[in-house]
Formats: C-alpha cells, sequence, structure tokens
DNA sequence: CTGAAAGCGCTTACAG
DNA sequence: CTGAAAGCGCTTACAG
C-alpha cells in the first residue's frame, strides 16, 4: 500500500497552487537562471508541499534524453566486473546520468536477452563488459546506439569505442617477475579461447622467447596435468606456471594442496586479474592488476563524450604486478637454460 | 557513431508506408487480436524494414508503467544478493518486466543514493535486499512506490512486503549437527548488530538450552581470541563453532590455518548462507543455505500482486544445511555436558 | 522575467 | 475490423 493520494501532483498542478504558469515552473525546477529568485522559492516550496516529482517519461519524451546508460557485464559475482561497474557509476555519477546494471550471466545468450530487455528502458548508450559479447551482437547494438567495449573482443566493430588493458604488457610482468626469482621451467595454464586469454598465452610464449626461455615453453591444458607432474617429481616438471587468470590460479592452487604440491615451495604459482579472491585464499596469489574502475571510468566518459560528438575512441591502460605470497625463489638448482 | 539515419521511425511513419491510420499500428504492433491476420502481417512488415521501434517513453508515459522494477543489494559482489538477484530477474521475465540493478556498495549512504537515481528511471517497485537499509529508508519508499523488503529488518513498516529467511530455524540446524557429531563445547561467532545475525545469535543460545548445552554457551567476539584459546590448548577451549556467515566463517578458517589448527580435526565448523566462496575454499564449509533464487522470485511475484492489487505480504522461507568438509566428528572424549 | 501554444510518440476510448 | 481525436506530463521556442 504506497500512500499515493489519488494521482501524483503535475506540474500543472504546482502551477496552480504557486498561482504561475506552467512553463515558470518547468523552468524553476530545473533551476533555469531567468526565474526570479522569489518567484523560484516560492515555486519549489509548494512543488514540495505538493510532493510533486518530475516524470522521468515525459522528460525522456521530450528531450529524447534518459540520462542513463547500460552496462552489461558477463557475471556479476566476479569483482571484476564489479569494479569496472563502479568505475562507470561513478563517473556516471559526475555526469548526472544514472546506470543501469545487466548480467549475462557467463552466458551468451542471456547476455543478448538481457540488454535486448534493457533496451526497453530507453538508455542512452551502453557499456559492454565481457568477452561473451561476439562481434556481430556488438555491431548490432552498436547501430542503435553509442557502445564502448570494456576487455578485447577480436574483431571490434567500427564504430564501437574500447577501453582495454594491456594483457600483453601485464602476461611479461608476470613472466619477468619468475625469471627474476630464478625459474626457467615456467608453464602456462591456458584459459579459453577468448581474446584476453589468447593474448596472454601469445605473451607467454613472446616473453619466454625474448628471454631466451623458448625451449621450456609448456601451455598445459589442465591443472591437473601440471600438478601430477610436479607430484611425481618428473625432472623436467615446471618450478613455476603463470596462469592465464586468477580462477585458474585459485584451482590450481587447491589441486596443488591436495596432492601435497607446497605452494610456493615446489611450484610457484602467478595469476592475472588481481580478483579479491587472489587475495582471500592461502597462499594469497601474486596476480597482474587491471585498474578496473579506471577502465569503467574511462568507458563512461568515452561515452558522453560519443553523446556529445560521436567520436569513438580505442583506450588501452596499463595493468601492474601485485606481489604476493604464491611466488617466491627457486630454491632448487634448476638446469641452465 | 551509429547509424541511424536521420530520426527513428515513429508508429507515424509506420502507417503512412503500410497505408493505415496510426492506431492501427499501434494496436497491431501489440499484437491486440482485433487486427485482421493480413493486416496485422503487413504492418509487422513494414514496421521491420523501416526499423521501427516503440518508443519506451511515450508507452510509459501513456499508461504509467514503465514495466521495470529496480532491485536494490548491498553488494553486488557478494553471491548470495546475485543469487536473489537472478530469482527476481527470472520471474521478472515471466511478468514481461525488466529488473534494473542498484548496488549499494555496503554503505547506507551509498544504497540510498543509488536508489534515488534510480528511481529517475521510472520504476513500477522496488525490491530491496539489504540489511543496510533502516526502517526509516525503507518506509518512505514504500509510501512512493510497492517495495518488498527481501531479509529481514527491525521493523517493517506498515507497507512494504517481506520476504524472509528462517534464521531461527537455520541456526538451530547448525547446532544439532554439531551435537550429533559428539561436540558439546560448541562457540558462536556472533557478525553485525543488523537483525539476521541477532536472530541467528538468538537461536544459537535458545538451541544449546534446549539441548542441556546451556553451560556451554560461548558467544566469542573474534575469531581471533577463539583460534587463540584452541591453539593453547586450553581446557575448556570450544571444539567446534557455528558461525553467523560464512564470510566470518572463512575468516576463521584463514586464522586457525595460520595458527597451525586443524579444521575439522581440532575445529569443527559451520557456517551460514551458503555462498560461493564456502564451497571453494579448503576446507569446503559445511554451513545453511537460503533458497535465494526462490526468495528472489517470491519478492517479485509479490511485487506484481501489490501492483494489481495492493495486498502486502510476509513471507518465510525454509533454509536447509549443506553438509561439506569444516564440520567432522569429535575426537577427543569430550566432558559429559 | 512570464505566459500561451505546439509537440515529443504513444494508447485509449469512441465513432463508424 | 478501422480511423479521427484527445490526452499522458513535460520542454522548448516564441511572443510579450
Amino acid at each position: 500500500m504506497n500512500t499515493q493520494t489519488g494521482r501524483r501532483p503535475t506540474i500543472l498542478d504546482v502551477a496552480a497552487a504557486a498561482g504561475v504558469s506552467k512553463s515558470l515552473v518547468s523552468l524553476a525546477v530545473r533551476g533555469d537562471p531567468g526565474v526570479r529568485a522569489e518567484t523560484r522559492a516560492r515555486i519549489l516550496d509548494t512543488a514540495d508541499r505538493l510532493g510533486y516529482r518530475s516524470n522521468p517519461w515525459a522528460r525522456s519524451l521530450v528531450r529524447g534524453r534518459s540520462q542513463s546508460v547500460v552496462v552489461l557485464v558477463d557475471d556479476l559475482r566476479s569483482g571484476y566486473h564489479t569494479d569496472v561497474v563502479h568505475g562507470v557509476e561513478d563517473a556516471a555519477e559526475e555526469n548526472g546520468m544514472a546506470v543501469v546494471i545487466g548480467d549475462g550471466r557467463r552466458d551468451r545468450g542471456a547476455l543478448r536477452g538481457r540488454l535486448e530487455r534493457l533496451m526497453s528502458l530507453g538508455p542512452d548508450g551502453i557499456v559492454i563488459v565481457s568477452g561473451q559479447a561476439d562481434s556481430a551482437m556488438i555491431g548490432e547494438f552498436a547501430a542503435r546506439l553509442p557502445l564502448v567495449v570494456v576487455g578485447r573482443p577480436v574483431d571490434l566493430p567500427d564504430g564501437a569505442g574500447q577501453v582495454s588493458n594491456d594483457d600483453r604488457m601485464g602476461m611479461r610482468l608476470a613472466v619477468h617477475h619468475l625469471v627474476a626469482l630464478g625459474h626457467r621451467r615456467i608453464a602456462h595454464l591456458p584459459g579459453s579461447p577468448r581474446p584476453a586469454a589468447v593474448a596472454r598465452r601469445e605473451s607467454y610464449e613472446r616473453t619466454m622467447a625474448e628471454l631466451g626461455l623458448g625451449a621450456h615453453v609448456r601451455v598445459i591444458p589442465t591443472a591437473t596435468e601440471l600438478v601430477d607432474a610436479v607430484a611425481a617429481g618428473e625432472a623436467d616438471a615446471a618450478t613455476a606456471v603463470c596462469c592465464a587468470n586468477d580462477r585458474i590460479a585459485v584451482d590450481l592452487i587447491g589441486r596443488a594442496v591436495d596432492a601435497g604440491v607446497d605452494v610456493p615451495g615446489r611450484l610457484s604459482v602467478a595469476g592475472y586479474d588481481n580478483l579479491d579472491l587472489a587475495a582471500q585464499v592461502r597462499p594469497a596469489i601474486t596476480t597482474v592488476d587491471q585498474p578496473r574502475r579506471a577502465m569503467g571510468a574511462l568507458a563512461l566518459r568515452q561515452l558522453a563524450d560519443m553523446l556529445a560528438d560521436g567520436e569513438t575512441r580505442r583506450e588501452v591502460v596499463t595493468p601492474t604486478l601485485v606481489l604476493r605470497d604464491s611466488t617466491s625463489p627457486l630454491v632448487e638448482d634448476p638446469p641452465i637454460a
């Protein structure tokens, strides 16, 4: 039961009660400078007394703008996505815009369905934070509304803006760190076939080659396989791993513990993404951090710019390495590479 | 750059192109049965060809409804909240409604600010999933729109609906489980002073008393204190703990590991809420599960009913115990209670 | 500074 | 089955 007595007051009711025209009420409530101070005060008072609230639909209808954007994420549960969303929200607040969050639930169909539903709210633009979204879908929605992608899809269609992290640089940081600790037999646990994961794997391979460690390149498909080799004490088993992302690193560490393989004692593990989880598990995971909130804020500002002048950009931000407890100096004598 | 050439087509453009009146187009696109099949087909074809999409603002303005609801959560990162949101979304989909998610970021001010912003979208109703929201705030918004609270705030104002889990029953399940495993010195790690946490603590105390274990009731404020006592081998140290929620359980287990206290060997730990995290950590945590999606769905259906007939309900759902690895039978001889 | 008027794009009776 | 008209609540020129 809401206590609205009859219908909500409109601009007309306020005008009548304040003894002015409705146009003047409109100007006053929007803070237009062309209204005498005392008149404005009287009108605002009346509006307050009547409990007047501007009708958003009427406003949007006549302005052709809703002052809102949709931010669509792959998975709400992921701290990664949530941080980006917070960056978008903070920048939106500065722009006086509302942000509507949509959750793709890690499912392409759900992602699309959700966006379609949210389009019915009449947003002014779209931010997509998802590796799930294919470029056809992105292109289709970019044709309807200004759109910015946070991340790195295969081939971003023209007309879509972009904010991404430098995956190549990030993985280099991880590999360099492990090498600096004395490791040579550094394996890689790859992620999905998505672009970010592919870029990270390629960077791993390239960086190893650059460091003269090409012979030690091992892309190992499953954590089990890797852990088994280490547990069995195989001569060429890896002493360190860089994972495509933190989830994989967490899973790996779990399996290592189960198999009695000490991390980082016998196996140093580096992650990527700096999820909350990476700091929560034991040992806390050394990982690559993307400036997620900054990425979200950049995305929203780019969207605002697109709304103003239609300009599209591709922005790249630089990741950093976060040192924690899952990596340590090599203890055994490694065979010289 | 979006490829809209000039302005978007309206119902009038479709009407002209199809050679009918605009009212007929309106009826046809909404699937009104009073339009001859072939006419409808022609109109729909034309609409498609022109890329016509109904303007949501105009529709909402004239209908006085937006077919959308806001669901406001305390913390998006929490799997608990996310599951409730998914329940709301699924039920909303059945009702042809869009759901707009707002994130309170575990901060009362942020929660309120976000809701206020999202009100500018003109939602038809509000679902609040938050212990943060005080009853004044709930009352205020419930006076503006139909509102349902998921959870259990102190004194829910009239006019707000409610869906909650039976915290009393849930904590009973946990305590009974530990007692069945042979534990007697069962401590409790309390949560915040929020209602759900208080109800759980009280249920712990009451259940212990019912089982004749009143003498063993120990509400211990910090995990450190508890772990220290166990590590020091104090004679009356707890052999089991039921925590007010999973976060506390995770923290406790982390500290226990750090202090060399084996879980569940020397200390059985039960959580509450069944967060994703509870299954991910080692040992996986025995916990109490709330039927979160069901709660979300109930909330939305109640909202839909309120929209239809203004009826408000208080619904209570029953939690269940999920057995995992953090609890085990008592090994030492316990002093008989 | 202030008011009368048109119009945003739709839906809803109301006549035919 | 179909069309002409009013109206949802606002904003925006346009006159005064």
